[in-house]
DNA sequence: GTGAAAGCGCTAACAA
DNA sequence: TTGTTAGCGCTTTCAC
């Protein structure tokens, strides 16, 4: 059953012209009589050649891979910025290399070290962190990059990223208007400026309407810590009457939170989610959240890289999409004098959260 | 900023050593002299040099690149698998090259060619079907090779999957010690294998029970199908007490129609769901689901690729690893008598499952 | 429009 | 242990 790859030269030799023809009836870099083309198609057909793209990048030089860096594989919102991408890649048959940074500088930069040593004709990047020193490295390479999601504050080449200034307006003001003034918004880590950007939006609103400053938690990267962070949170301080999340993460640890300390919402807590998912529309009940464009965030991507690779040297590109507010049930005006009853978690909450990742 | 990069004879010749020297420092290939070796990563680093791979394999042989084919990178199943896979492969430096085949057998061969182009050590394949067309050229291809997840019936090469048909049985048998008996399956496609066992797993319980025959419903891949399907259900028979979902999108399916029938959960229907994510903690209720090891699946994947990419040629492994219960609030004791009310929708909730993708 | 030949960066075989 | 040489499969001059 197994059989030796073809080469370019055992199609020439069945089709009897030169190396040089298939190559380019493959690559249509050079016209060739079609007759021609016919045969040596048949012959490539008949042998099950495919051209070595190894090789043809080699010789060549232009590569046909793009690499992508995102700092967690498991993240929905950067797997989905992975299909929009490859989608989009495929359709001008590039391949996608993935790598991922766990969220971490140093292994970014080590990760993107073994991507570049493919030769890709392109990089597409969501930094572990604003200090984004895997920069250095794709200058250096003369790499075309886009900076995607968590563009740091400083950069100044290519990035598409979210409004998120806007995104934390948007939804400060969906609170507000709701009647709250006793917000507590999660966020993953004032360390990103995306992150930083959604509090701006927010502190506008609260300044704005003259109120009392952020009351911001900071829930780190993993569902433990989220979780921990907030138990705490009820030590802390007086209970809010909406929660805001800024990430798909916390709107998770928030609401398993909630859920512990049987905390209905919205009746007791409003919760306002970040990131749009189908579980969100389909549990109950249905969260209102910000919706970032990903799938268009990954097109626009592409769509500069792929600019880029040509050759283009306009200046860069930075691109904001807007953000939109998917108004749902979780949402609710705020009975005045309203605060939530945090009961201790039963035995069988903290089994449920404990298994959590 | 821009540097061309750094080849392997400038490394030689700024070491002042032969380009053989350099590539046996990095490749570690045959043994070099600790003083040269020194002064080799000395000129590499002060160069920026990084071994071209694609260079590499095309002299060497072999590849260190596998490549990964799965249904869709949306799905977190899968994009979980990739995460698990990455995390192993990395480990032992070998890159990762992901295509999705959008649930399609065509546009899986085609993806699974541009792969092959890149002469890949091996590749883990979760087929678009039954069908599974792609293994004729991967064998053809002579390419080490395991299927994952979806492993057709008559398919005897490596795989791993999960215990299907044990899935099943430990699903049903919880919705009957609940006294549950008027039970409707979700399923995608009874195309697939993997859902064909799990269906046999519950009718083996139906059997054991002398129950009804199994009810069932196949939900398709888009969320637009599965809420149009669930609608016409109601149509159709007697309301269920409980609905027992075989994918995390039926799952969703399930849950986003409930929940415009406005049925509480689990006081007018249970809900079992399948494979087990942060979310299904969060919700409220927490779902009860079986829990598929991911991970472990990604893991063992790889364990049994990377050995016969050392040209192991032991027989075929087919592993299945078991699925675990994880009891949580959606599945209650079934209440004698009843029926859900299934009201119209409402205008509201008709749009936000519109919205749905 | 086509063929012949050189060579991309690397590794493997053979000498030394 | 190290240097030298050939050549992986392809693309790209340079002739014709």
């Amino acid at each position: 059953m197994k059989v030796p790859p073809a080469s370019i030269k055992d199609v020439a030799k069945r089709a009897g012209v030169s190396a040089g023809t298939v190559s380019n009836v493959f690559s249509g870099n050079r016209p060739v009589k079609p007759g021609l083309a016919k045969r040596v198609r048949e012959a490539a057909a008949a042998l099950g050649y495919e051209p070595d793209r190894a090789a043809s990048q080699l010789r060549g030089g232009k590569g046909r891979v793009v690499g992508i860096v995102i700092p967690e594989l498991s993240n929905p919102f950067f797997t989905s910025l992975v299909a929009a991408i490859e989608t989009a890649a495929r359709a001008e048959s590039f391949d996608i290399l993935v790598a991922s940074s766990s969220d971490d500088d140093s292994e970014e930069a080590a990760r993107l070290r073994t991507l570049l040593a493919w030769k890709p004709a392109g990089v597409v990047i969501v930094p572990a962190s604003d200090e984004f020193p895997s920069r250095g490295l794709l200058e250096k390479a003369g790499l075309p990059f886009v900076v995607v999601d968590r563009v740091p504050q400083d950069f100044t080449g290519d990035a598409v990223s979210s409004d998120n200034f806007d995104a934390g307006l948007q939804a400060a003001r969906h609170l507000f208007e709701l009647g709250h003034r006793d917000i507590v918004v999660a966020a993953s880590s004032m360390r990103l400026q995306n992150i930083r950007e959604r509090c701006s939006g927010i502190e506008s609103v609260l300044r704005e309407t003259d109120s009392a400053p952020l009351s911001l938690i900071e829930l780190g990267f993993s569902f433990e810590s989220a979780a921990a962070r907030l138990e705490q949170l009820a030590t802390e301080r007086r209970r809010p009457t909406a929660f805001l999340a800024l990430t798909n993460f916390g709107t998770l640890g928030v609401l398993a939170t909630l859920q512990q300390w049987n905390a209905r919402v919205p009746d007791d807590v409003s919760v306002l989610g970040f990131d749009d998912y189908s579980w969100m529309r389909a549990v109950s009940p249905p969260l209102t959240a910000i919706r970032q464009p990903v799938e268009e965030m990954g097109r626009r991507a592409w769509r500069i890289l792929r600019r880029r690779i040509e050759g283009d040297s306009e200046p860069p590109e930075g691109i904001r999409l807007a953000c939109t507010l998917e108004r749902r049930r979780s949402t609710a005006t705020c009975p005045p004098g309203t605060t939530i009853d945090i009961k201790r978690p039963s035995r069988r909450d903290r089994d449920d959260l404990a298994k959590s990742n």
